[in-house]
DNA sequence: TCAAGATTGATGCACCTGCATCAAATGGGG
DNA sequence: CCCCATTTGATGCAGGTGCATCAATCTTGA
C-alpha cells in the first residue's frame, strides 16, 4: 500500500507549496508595507463583522478560521489589546464570552480590504483569466477536501460582487 | 489603477490559501507521526545530497531553498547539532564556509522520501490524474512567477521516475 | 442529586521566524 | 596601497505557533 506518487503529481505538490508560499509572501508584504497588521487579523475582523451583531464565541470564531483554539485566544488577545475588538462575558454560559468588533475593528478591516483587494488582483487576478481562476479553483477543492477528515461549514463564501465585502483567506 | 478582483480570482485566492495549508499540515503531520523531523529539513538533506561532493556554500543553498540567510544559518545549526551534516571552512574565502552531508544525513533523506512520497501520494497523487495534475502544475506556474521580480534557477526539478530520486519543496 | 466526562478558554514552555545588526573577509577604484 | 562598499554568515530581540495542561463551567446519566 505504499504507491509512488507519479512525477506529475509530486510536480504539482512542489508547485503548490512553492507558489502558494510566494504569492502569499507578496501579499503579506504589500500589506505590512501599507502599514497593515498580519491577514490572519483581517479575517478575523471580517468574521466578526460578518456576524449576525458583530460578536462571535471564539469557538465560532475558531471555527470559521480553521485554526487552533490557543490560536485564536491569542489572536482576540491582540485585537483586544489594539482597541479592534472587546470581550463581553457571556451570561448563559459562564465558561463562554463574546467577542465584539468595534467601530475602529470595522474601520481597519474596510480600509484593509483596499489593499488586500488590491494585492489579490496584482498577484492573482491579473496573472489568470476568469475562465482560468475557475480551473484552479476546482482543481484545488479536489484535494483540499477530506484531509484526516473534513469538515469545511458554511465558511466564508467569496462575495466580491457587492462592491463593498470582502473574502476571508 | 486599484482594479478590484473578480470573485473568480477572489475564490481561487481563498482555495490556494486553504487548501495548500490544510495539505501541508496532512503531510507533515505524517511525517511528524512516524517520528520524522520537519520537511524543511528534508528539503535541506536534499540539496545537499545532490551537490556535486555532498556539500554546498550556505549561500548556495539558501538559493536552492528560497529561504532566507538567518534562516539557513539557523537550519544547518540544527542539522549540525543532529549530525546531518558538518560545517568545513573555505580555503579559499574565509569567510566562507562549506556544509557537508554525512552518511547519518543522507541516510535519513532515504528515509524520509519513503514517508515523503507515500504522503504525497496519498493527499496529491490519489486525488488528481495526471492529466489533472500538469494543468494544475500549469495554472499554478503562471502565479509564481514575477512576485516584485522572479528568479528561479534551475531549481529543484521534479525526478520521481527513477525509483530512488525525491523531490524537494 | 451528584460524580464523571465534555466543553470553553487561558497559559507556560520550547521552538521557529523576521528584522535589524554585527563582525569578518573580500574586492575594486582612486 | 588603502579605504569603502559588498558579500558571507551569525545573533539578540520581539513576536508567533504548537503542545500540553490547567481551571472553570456545563451536561449527562446512574
Amino acid at each position: 500500500m505504499k504507491r509512488k506518487p507519479s512525477t506529475e503529481a509530486t510536480s504539482a505538490w512542489i508547485r503548490l507549496m512553492r507558489v502558494q508560499s510566494r504569492v502569499l509572501d507578496c501579499v503579506e508584504q504589500d500589506l505590512k508595507k501599507a502599514g497593515f497588521p498580519p491577514l490572519a487579523w483581517y479575517d478575523a475582523l471580517l468574521e466578526l463583522s460578518r456576524a449576525p451583531s458583530g460578536e462571535l464565541r471564539p469557538v465560532e470564531l475558531e471555527r470559521q478560521m480553521l485554526i487552533p483554539q490557543y490560536s485564536t485566544s491569542r489572536l482576540i488577545d491582540r485585537l483586544v489589546d489594539e482597541g479592534l475588538a472587546s470581550r463581553r462575558e457571556c451570561k448563559i454560559d459562564k465558561r463562554g464570552q463574546f467577542v465584539e468588533i468595534t467601530e475602529a475593528g470595522r474601520e481597519l478591516q474596510k480600509r484593509m480590504w483596499g489593499a488586500y483587494s488590491a494585492a489579490i488582483e496584482k498577484y492573482v487576478g491579473s496573472k489568470l483569466s476568469d475562465a482560468d481562476a475557475v480551473k484552479l479553483s476546482g482543481l484545488l477543492d479536489r484535494l483540499g477536501c477530506s484531509c484526516g477528515e473534513m469538515k469545511l461549514p458554511p465558511v466564508a463564501q467569496a462575495n466580491a460582487n457587492t462592491n463593498e465585502t470582502s473574502p476571508s483567506r
